[in-house]
Order: structure tokens, then C-alpha cells, then sequence
DNA sequence: TCGCAATTCGTACGCTGTACGATCAAGATA
DNA sequence: TATCTTGATCGTACAGCGTACGAATTGCGA
């Protein structure tokens, strides 16, 4: 038993059945221990959720950076993404936990990818700040997107009228966006930083 | 009494005290009403929060769009992003929320912004995307940023000299950015867009 | 074998959302 | 006027939550 075991543990139930599923009750069954023996290794729940955090910025590291401060930045926003598809539930913990070890050496990890470039250490983590704006808005609208919705409601006030330019949109082809609006999106940030360099 | 008193009251709390602190006891009690007697203006409390975020929804909808697309598209940006400073909790309730009428009259006014643009539609909706994509990651992380975070682990890291990078951009001055990055991301994003028409 | 420290965890408290049913006021009908 | 209906109020109760406290048990060094 130990704190990476409880967070691992935690980790698969907020995976598989959302955050709000995660409780000390739960995590001890799914582990065959009494609930409060995980207080021998974790000191209150918000502690369990910066075990958690931490773990999962253990995924967003990248194993080796690309070369090309573009090619680099790129890798890191995108396994950022990824790590963030498959822990929709990060986007909570992060608004409540203090930067563990491994949200430092990604941090680190940032400012590497950065490195080659005559960039100021304001414009950089300025740069970097607006590319985590992006990832992290990005993630938080898709999760939002993903989850089971009722728009029965939404159709209803459309037939209303009142929302010309919204039902023109939705007539001509279905509600679209590009395929990858994640690459787009990124695209459309670092074309105009490598243009004023 | 009313669902609209109800969803104010919670607002009330949920900005003075975070959304954790919002219960339907709490309500009840700033109501002065028994709790249950909510239940007869809403149907759960998912219900209820469907009503704050209508209310917040209705907070971000611009009293009239300025000319031309790409200051009207910053008007609406920055109008939610105010909107979301002063409700961080609706970054919460987003996540779990149907599309209310008023978040579809701020859809409304978004293709409004861009109607006099030669844009087809699906690149309307993905410039939209991006840029709210963009409004709330900054929303998201600033808030992250607000809370009172214990930053003494970080600071210990640092000392241990594994961060040579990051260790380096603290010293040198303080770790800042742009004073407004929000405007700057916005600008990065809009004036790729405008060079490209 | 003893004693101490590390580890386990049962019980209980105050909090949560809400199902159920009792209560009450007001208006409509006979 | 007496009765009936309907909408509104809300007290009680239940299952679940995080966790404080203290008792019980285990494992190990002496």
C-alpha cells in the first residue's frame, strides 16, 4: 500500500466513472482495505487529488523533445491534449492543487523547447501562457461537448425564429467544425509568433 | 419565490464563497424558506444550476456589437472573459450544463459578429471555436492561478537545482508576463486570421 | 519475550441531495 | 355556505460523503 497505489486507484475509477465517483469509501473498496487506512498515506482528500495531479502530468511530459522550437512546443501542447482526453477529470484538479514535481519538470520542459529562441524570458513564458490558454480551453470545451446533453431544448428554440444566422448555419450542413480545430487552432497562434520573429 | 430567486440567491453564494458552497440548505436558509420548498421551482439541482449558468449566460451577452467583425468579435471575447472573473464557478457549471436561451442568443451574436465576413459557415464556427476555445482556457487557468495556493513545495524544488531553466527565468525578474495577455493571445489569433482574408 | 512503533480500521458526527407524505391556504363549484 | 380541488410549504428520514478519534493489531529491534 502506498500513495501512488491509492492515487492509481483513483485514477481508474475517475477514468472510467467520472470524477465525482471518486470517493474515500470507494477507493478503499476497489483496494480491499478499511476506508480509513488510506489516511495513513494520504492526509485529506485534497491531498489524494495532488497525488492524482501529479500523476498525470507524469503523462504530459514528453519522453524526448522534437527539434525546432515550433516542431517542440507542438509536441508538448498536443500530448497535453491527449493526456487531457483520456483524464477529462484533471481539468478539475487542477483548479484546486498547488504544482507537484512533475508540473515543474514540465514547466521546465516548456521553457526547453524555447530555448533556441531569441525570445526574452518575458516572451516566453508570455508565449507559453497563451499556448496552455488554448490546450487547456480547448480540452475543457471538448469535455463539456462530449458529455451526454439534452438538446431537445436547443431544437425546440431554434424552430422559434428567433436565431436567424444560428438556424441558417445549422440548415446548410450539419453544425460543422474542421476536423482538427486543436491543430488549427495552434496553427493560427505560433504562424503569427514565427511571422514577428 | 421563484426558479430566477432561487438561481440569484445561489449565484449570490456561489460568488461570495465558491460553488462548493452552494447547498440546497444554504439557499433555503438565505431564502429564509424550508429547504425542500425549493423543489417546487426546480426540478433537482443540476435544474438549479442550469439557471445560474442561464443567468450567467444572459451576463455575457453584449448590449450591442460595435462595428466591424473583428471588434465585435473582441468585444463579445472580453465581455466573457470579465463575465468569468467575476464567476469563476461557471467554468464548473459549463461542464455539466444543456445550452439555456441565452447561450444561444450569445451564439446568435457570435455569427452576428461575423455575418459581414465572406466566411462560409464551417469557417465561422471554427474561428468561433478557437476563440472561445482560447477565452476559456485564460478563464480556466486564471482562476487556477487566483486561488491561494501553497507554493513553498515549488519553491524547495527549485532550490534543488533540477530546473536550471526555470530556475533562471525566476531570478531574473520575477516570474512575469504580459501585463494583459489576454488581449495579446486575442491579437495573436485575430491577426493571423485578418491576414489571411 | 518484551516493548514500542507502525499500521489498520470501526464508530460516530455533521454535512450533502432528495423521496415521501403531511399540512395548509386559496379559489372554484354546488 | 359547505365541500372539493389544486398549488405551495416543508418536516422527517435515508443513503452517501469526508474525516476526527481512539482502539486494535501487527511486525520488529532488543
Amino acid at each position: 500500500m502506498s500513495r501512488e497505489r491509492i492515487a492509481a486507484a483513483a485514477i481508474a475509477i475517475a477514468d472510467a466513472e467520472g470524477f465525482a465517483a471518486v470517493s474515500m469509501r470507494r477507493i478503499a473498496e476497489d483496494l480491499g482495505v478499511g476506508t480509513m487506512s488510506l489516511y495513513h498515506y494520504v492526509k485529506t482528500k485534497a491531498d489524494l487529488i495532488g497525488a492524482m495531479d501529479d500523476a498525470f502530468m507524469a503523462e504530459v511530459l514528453v519522453p524526448s523533445l522534437p527539434e525546432g522550437w515550433r516542431a517542440a512546443l507542438v509536441a508538448i501542447a498536443t500530448r497535453t491534449r491527449d493526456a487531457l482526453m483520456r483524464h477529462p477529470w484533471a481539468l478539475y484538479s487542477m483548479l484546486s492543487v498547488a504544482p507537484g514535481v512533475n508540473a515543474m519538470r514540465h514547466f521546465e520542459q516548456c521553457l526547453e523547447a524555447l530555448a533556441e529562441t531569441a525570445l526574452t524570458s518575458k516572451e516566453k513564458l508570455t508565449l507559453l501562457a497563451t499556448v496552455d490558454d488554448f490546450v487547456f480551453g480547448y480540452a475543457l470545451r471538448e469535455a463539456a461537448t462530449d458529455k451526454k446533453i439534452d438538446f431537445d431544448f436547443a431544437r425546440s428554440q431554434l424552430a422559434t425564429g428567433e436565431y436567424p444566422r444560428l438556424a441558417e448555419v445549422v440548415r446548410k450542413g450539419r453544425v460543422s467544425v474542421v476536423s482538427d480545430r486543436f491543430q488549427f487552432g495552434l496553427r493560427l497562434i505560433l504562424d503569427r509568433v514565427a511571422q514577428s520573429r
